[in-house]
DNA sequence: TATGAATGAGTTTTCATTCAT
DNA sequence: AATGAATGAAAACTCATTCAT
């Protein structure tokens, strides 16, 4: 049977160009509507769109086709600039580092003095995180895929050592005027920080669940935020 | 006949070897007398099996057809005791919850007094998360996901409303005797607790990549034992 | 704008079961239908289907729907037993190889004498390209990808060293009756007559239309195998 | 404002440098002057680029793209000179005959006593195929298209007319001297000797995988040459 | 003449789930 | 109770081509 078939080549047709039907759509832009070019714009609005899907559904919960959805432009425009659904939630890492570290620039404690210092930093520990909630819940993605994009960043590590430096400078200065322990590991701490900065909001729907309580209210928010601080300088204080 | 074209369906990927292979037993039986279908087996073993990948994969990331290869069932087994791959993740919600009841029960602080009694919790919350690493990526993983199948396991709620329980016949007995602060909130409490127990076991990934340190390790593990049961002791005394 | 804007996770259902439409399409099976379940005839079927289409239109050019659609199956099989559309090409490669063999086992040369076996020898040659035009397109097609997939099979190496050594055997025999001359090399040999054997095959299209003629005609085929035979004695004859 | 992160369209895909890259020339002009639009430079650096694409992956393996890359000019240019990819195809195919005729002017064997007019004749198409291997790819490419393409190009028929009219006259003169056979069709006759010039260009890879030769060695091609010289006088030669 | 951005239709591949035995 | 084969829907990704400037 096989062999001797000779099947001519079935002539298909290579791709041809797709008739355009330029309708109007009927929902019309506002009168400040956007230009049609503008690749930067159309970048940092697939960026958004797949900031919010990649943080909600997580990395291989989101879809390409939704995020494509919910965006000014056609999905082919995000191969176009991210190669790849990988390629777009490494940008999206990228993004969101990027985004933060304009903040991280305003924390200035090196010239308080060591407790006040203290404090500042843990709120503001406390209110980066309570902002960037994508951020904290990308970043418990990131755990889930054992942080295997999110290494790759150069703003990753980078920033992190500049947190622990400004926590060993306060930590050093505090012991040095006798009203911190001189013992304490200046990233073990970071860690007590941020654990609990991080917590409550990367596991808000299950603190919720279980206790019927929503850490982001702002009652709420606000006693977490002094209780961290609290706890925190109770911590360091001599003895 | 192709005879030297024996094609095995997807040739090319590595099978991992199955969980428990059941081991030859030296004296073959008939076929029909050596296979014993043992229901209750076959369900842990898919349980096992699930547990790993959903826990390393998150929900969307596991693949049905990547525990029923490391299973020493079929998929079919899988649907059949299951339901659905949500059934399926349902059910490993379920049993790392039981299974983690019984360690529980030993905890018995009520007869100790306050500080000591604060102290030998604290230290069960800490190695409870380091023990059981695939139960905090799951609630991680549920967090991704809204809480949406957790919440629809009793053993959930009851199991926070004990633990805070506890602390509060912790806390009132503290301040009953002058030794604790008497305004501190159980929930925000066990709060500030277990944030750290499990953000060292959830974010371990990023943690090491930011600060090349695994806090795994035994070293750490036991610096970091001791430091939050030191916050919190510190936290909650008087004055 | 964007870091803010709490987006809850849009619900999205996992996939669900399709609805099984199970009727009957109209044109039912002859009495001998198919059976259903029988993998070894579903995979003859797609290698069968696949060696068309491959041949015809090129590894690139091939479309892996096309070549489900004219399947008893679906796409999804094609996957489940040949992982891609390049594994379904190597396979479609080591199924044509393994035809062939058999009829090469048929061709005994060893026992004639030198002129009489070299004439069967390029007889064999002739009518195996002839017959066998789904493999002769498949070579041009891989010398086009530069070889890379048909080097991968064991198939490949052996069967042409096989050939190479029946005419080595001819030669050194014809060249000790002083028949041969005795400074042919074998491979140069066997590339003359595969030149043309292959060639009137492969390039018949352009050769048709150049000459108007179709190298495929009984008369053209019986005249072209003549002439090897006699252009290759009188090229191997001494003196 | 992403200010850390400008991204570039697909910034992973490494860029091979364009064929013939414009090098400045120390003294810059103003942009308008410097500018200089050459249309034939532009549509023979096109055609040139894309014959390498196509003689290398076929026409359905060759990308726009892929060509646009390494042009240098934009895709955009490509399409304005040649309409569409087929278009450029065909534009490949014609210009490579174009550049093969001016070759086959020189070929003067009709003034030649016929064995030494059949002498130069074999060499010179060994020669010429051996020179022009995308030509011989492009023809075993268009093979595998039907010889769709080729079929509408003026210059393929004449050209195949022009040496079989060649060959005619040889034989007719061979013939008539007693030197030749007077019976051999030329048709056959160039089939038999492009068979081989052709072969081995076009199967090389094969050739070379199955038998650890490089047909395009010099020294294996040196004597290929002689062989099919040496060949064909034998075939054509009386008796 | 020239260009980078944009596009829609197609193409390959994956996946949870069910069927026939 | 158990199984390997089978499946349709959807997901990721690609490609030739055109638009707006």
């Amino acid at each position: 049977m096989l062999e001797c078939a000779v099947i001519e080549p079935h002539p298909r047709k290579m791709k041809k160009a797709p008739v355009k039907a330029t309708v109007s759509n009927g929902n019309e832009q506002p009168a400040e509507a956007r230009r049609k070019y503008d690749p930067e714009e159309t970048k940092r609005n697939i960026l958004e769109v797949a900031t919010q899907e990649f943080s909600a559904m997580g990395l291989s919960g989101a879809r390409v086709d939704a995020i494509a959805e919910r965006t000014n432009t056609t999905k082919r425009m995000l191969y176009y600039y991210f190669e790849s659904k990988e390629g777009l939630y490494e940008a999206v890492l990228e993004k969101v580092y990027g985004d933060i570290r304009t903040l991280e620039q305003a924390l200035n404690v090196e010239e308080l003095e060591p407790e006040e210092g203290m404090r500042r930093l843990v709120e503001f520990t406390f209110d980066y995180h309570d902002k960037h909630r994508d951020f904290v819940r990308l970043i418990a993605i990131e755990n889930v895929h054992s942080a295997k994009y999110i290494t790759q960043l150069k703003a990753f590590k980078s920033r992190n050592v500049s947190i622990v430096n400004t926590i060993e400078n306060l930590l050093a200065r505090g012991a040095a005027e006798g009203r911190f322990r001189p013992d304490i590991d200046p990233i073990d701490l970071h860690l007590l920080i941020s654990s609990f900065c991080f917590h409550r909001v990367s596991n808000r729907y299950t603190f919720g669940a279980a206790f019927g309580r929503d850490p982001s209210h702002p009652r709420l928010r606000t006693r977490h935020r002094d209780m961290i601080v609290d706890a925190v300088l109770r911590f360091v204080r001599e003895p």
